[in-house]
DNA sequence: CGTCTATTTGAATGTACTCAAAAGCGGTGG
DNA sequence: CCACCGCTTTTGAGTACATTCAAATAGACG
């Protein structure tokens, strides 16, 4: 059921007891958006940390003259947040839409400190997360400095194929860094 | 002496008992480099993961054509390493290099594993540690796709003041993702 | 079917790069 | 202690990559 995705998630790195799981549960609050709602506005205070159980959400800062820059895009199987504005609780940095109609469980900080007291197993588990998105985020900005745009995009694609599905080809470009016009010049060349 | 900035850089989020970080410490090794040392070299196994007691330290990513991109810089109070590598056990994809004499304290990962597992504590400052890098990370991802480089260098100054301090130009540049050629055009209007 | 947005195309522009060379600076050895 | 050497930084000219703006085409959705 609703809560099979997200106990294997943690699964795969920590073991936890029937108890451990059903008051882990019992703090997943389950939340339903359609295409295109507002998961989170940029300059509100980010009170969730959200897995997706499915559909897709894209996470983008907006600048003062309206230029979007997509930070992450997320899938079933993901958590995502405003991790900034989440963890200082601080206005957030970013929006979180829904690129298509989505199903999210929602854990909140207070809920998660909870968690993490009762339940020292879970601060192994986010290490690892935190470890996880920590090295991602290195290498995505190693690729960003050393790699030109056609590079970038080529291994957007081979490294997400299942995201590339399901996003638009200027909110790729807006991920890489590069205008849709000028993606769309790289795409023609291939 | 050497322990006490790396024991009261972790108790600012956890508190030890004396057992607790003599245990701890009896797993550092004191490590001393002379500028331009390699501490890691690009494709080595990263064995350790370091703690900068003093001096500065610079990650770097270098292409198959020569080109530098800077990863991070390290100064006294900081952590460093591959995280990638090092977690993984997968051949570095940085170098890390003395910009200055450095003294730093070495663990390996089996004495981390042996931490993490005797004192639960560590998870969890491990988990702030790692979740703080993440965020960094996304940050500077957010900057490098929506800011021009002009403001990117304004802003790393007056975020690392005491890094400039210490650092080349053209590190910085390596930093910011431009060349040392354009940086210098960019000071010139300060 | 009509509207809205995404995608493509092309022309003009600008930002940042390459290459070359001069100037500055720090370290080293005679 | 000073002269030289190597590297960093600056400067400038020419170039390339990527952007902006405008408009046409294509797709998605009600």
């Amino acid at each position: 059921m609703q809560y099979d995705l997200i106990l294997s998630n943690i699964g795969k790195y920590v073991k936890l007891t029937e108890a451990e799981a059903s008051f882990f549960t019992s703090k997943l609050q389950l939340k339903e958006v359609g295409k295109k709602a507002y998961v989170l506005q940029q300059n509100e205070r980010c009170r969730h940390l959200y897995f997706l159980n499915s559909g897709t959400l894209r996470a983008f800062h907006l600048t003062a003259r309206g230029k979007e820059s997509t930070v992450m895009f997320a899938i079933a199987d993901w958590w995502i947040t405003d991790m900034y504005a989440f963890t200082n609780d601080q206005p957030s940095v970013m929006n979180i839409k829904a690129v298509e109609d989505s199903q999210l469980m929602c854990l909140s900080y207070p809920d998660l400190e909870l968690i993490w007291e009762k339940i020292p197993k879970f601060e192994k588990f986010f290490r690892i997360l935190m470890q996880k998105a920590y090295v991602r985020e290195q290498l995505r900005s190693i690729q960003n400095l050393s790699l030109p745009a056609t590079e970038r995009y080529d291994r957007f694609v081979s490294k997400y194929p299942a995201i590339v599905k399901k996003v638009t080809k200027k909110q790729i470009a807006s991920y890489l860094g590069v205008t849709p016009e000028f993606l769309s010049t790289i795409r023609k060349e291939r």
